[in-house]
DNA sequence: ATCTCTTGAGAGAGCGCTCTCTCCACCCCT
DNA sequence: AGGGGTGGAGAGAGCGCTCTCTCAAGAGAT
């Protein structure tokens, strides 16, 4: 009751094993009659390769991991992002017939896993989804003599092709509206600053700031809503006149407008608050919230074409994309 | 400059390659300054077995296809049950060393894709995430000869594991909570009614209005923000009175506070509203809201238990999981 | 001392496929 | 008509591993 092998549909097609790997394989060295008998023993006898020998031969697996290094799971499980990002790569990775292994790194002894899943030749590359600083993935993989990409710049100065977007460009321009709209004193919450999206972004503020004669009123959360809201009591302690905030990510945003809500300042009348990301719950707060959005879906998309790009031979440049400020009512 | 082989191990420890494979394989039948040698000398070479090669002779491959046959990709993104139950499944398989290979089944086209790579003995089992009740893929996979389980309870009554929550029960006491607290016109918006969920929970709303001679005033949304907010507005052109409202997931509960909010209903005093899930952003919204959980989690892991005791040729038995009624401001 | 039994290690087949090499047959050119 | 070229098909090696079978050596029993 085993699986038909290229043995078995060759004898029934009355050919040869290696003409009937070739019709499998596309190849057009074969006759159109022999290709008909062959193709119809395959559909008779519901011929399907076996994976791993091609691969034993072939030394290609057609699979792809991509690996998420987040250690906090509730960031993984709550910040739509990563959703996006993944479902975006696999649909991407669908179109060239490439599968997707999922791998959490979130744990040092998962690190150690991962590591050795990848060495093990399980893959043909590898997609890393890291924002996490002290993260000693990028080098180690790096190191493998696998191909592999990053979603978002490498935190260490590592030689691996990434995609990001312009978090920089985006805070600027998100603590700029806030200046132009005649904000005083604008605080922000930070994201992480052992991640590059954490750091870029604090920059971007910073930056505005300083150009504009503000003083910079800061507090750091962690990219959750709860993070968030803790946060935000942090500076209307510190500041109670403050009249806006810029949060580094919409999911903290979220919380800072509760804790808003509940400290009695209205929002944008009392306090303005900008976002980053534009996530689908940012239409549903109350207000609304402004945000910069930017194209996670193109952005994981375009990371998989790098990393064909390299299977290729080619030697990819970084990708960044810009990000763009949309204006809704909570500043 | 390729990977090492058993045999150059073997070479190296002065053994055979049988020897060597012994170790590899933790067998207990090698005396002890033998297995040391083999050991030193895979160090010394950095050897990693080749996936390929092993499956090929034991049929296995330790990995676990994940099935996402979700139609809807922005449900996916935005609703964190996804990404929870997946990083739970994920983390739980682990433990036990088996990789998870990830295939979102969106279109007729790829699940001709998922059903040719399972049946192509890439993986040793399969784990369903389908709530659609059209869905052809459970009675497809379950044809196939691969052990399989699901995640919910499947539409077509097809003989494969599964673990659920129990909606009905959960959605019953939910409309019980409105009930006890005396509100009069009770509404529903209901989930997709070709999703198992999105039936039971409306079954679970009708019982108990029947039961407490209430009139049941419906409307359908598709388990998005969007359609709830949409759904809100029709119903309070059905039924302008209506002093409740059961939601059937949280994401369109965020919708219908939305709409209530646009047409001056105040939550919880003129309109109660009871969600379904307890996601993450149920404790943020305004008022937080009061919804039912149920264990994503722990229903991810137990799936991946299920699984493993096919594998090891136990016929698992369908486990439901209950649910439990939070309540919070809105009702 | 001989025989049986156990333990530990090697030989070698074979998993299912790809791909190079080889060969055959036919066509065109001179 | 003969020779070189070309297209199409087969033979067979080998990818790296596991696992059965076989065998050698030593322990214990008679």
């Amino acid at each position: 009751m085993r699986r038909p092998t290229l043995e078995a549909v060759a004898a029934r097609a009355g050919v040869s094993r290696a003409t009937a790997s070739r019709v499998v394989n596309g190849q057009t060295t074969v006759a159109p009659d022999i290709r008909d008998a062959v193709l119809r023993a395959i559909d008779e006898l519901g011929y399907v390769p076996n994976s791993a020998a091609r691969s034993l031969v072939t030394q290609r697996t057609d699979s792809i991991a991509l690996v998420v290094s987040e250690p906090g799971t509730r960031v993984f499980s709550e910040d739509p992002m990563f959703s996006t990002a993944i479902r975006s790569a696999s649909m991407e990775l669908e179109t060239v017939n490439k599968q997707v292994v999922l791998m959490l790194a979130s744990s040092a002894k998962s690190h150690a896993r991962v590591e050795r899943y990848i060495s093990g030749g399980h893959v043909d590359g590898v997609m890393l989804i890291s924002m996490h600083g002290a993260d000693p993935l990028p080098s180690a993989l790096s190191r493998l003599r696998v191909p592999v990409v990053s979603y978002g710049r490498p935190a260490v100065p590592v030689q691996i092709p990434y995609v990001d977007n312009d978090n920089i460009g985006g805070a600027e321009a998100g603590v700029r509206h806030l200046v132009e709209t005649g904000r005083r004193r604008i605080a922000t919450i930070a994201g992480p600053q052992d991640m590059i999206g954490g750091q870029d972004r604090l920059t971007g503020y910073r930056n505005v700031l300083r150009d504009s004669d503000h003083r910079s009123i800061v507090a750091v959360g962690d990219f959750t809503r709860e993070s968030g809201a803790v946060a935000m009591r942090q500076l209307l302690r510190d500041d109670p006149e403050l009249d806006a905030v810029f949060v580094a990510n919409d999911l903290m945003a979220v919380g800072a407008l509760q804790s808003l809500r509940q400290a009695g300042r209205r929002v944008p009348d009392d306090v303005a608050v900008v976002g980053f990301d534009d996530i689908e719950a940012a239409k549903y707060t109350e207000p609304p919230l402004t945000t910069l959005r930017h194209p996670v879906a193109e952005q994981a998309a375009a990371m998989v074409r790098l990393l064909l790009d390299l299977f290729e031979g080619g030697t990819s440049e970084p990708v960044i994309l810009p990000t763009e400020l949309v204006v809704r009512e909570s500043a």
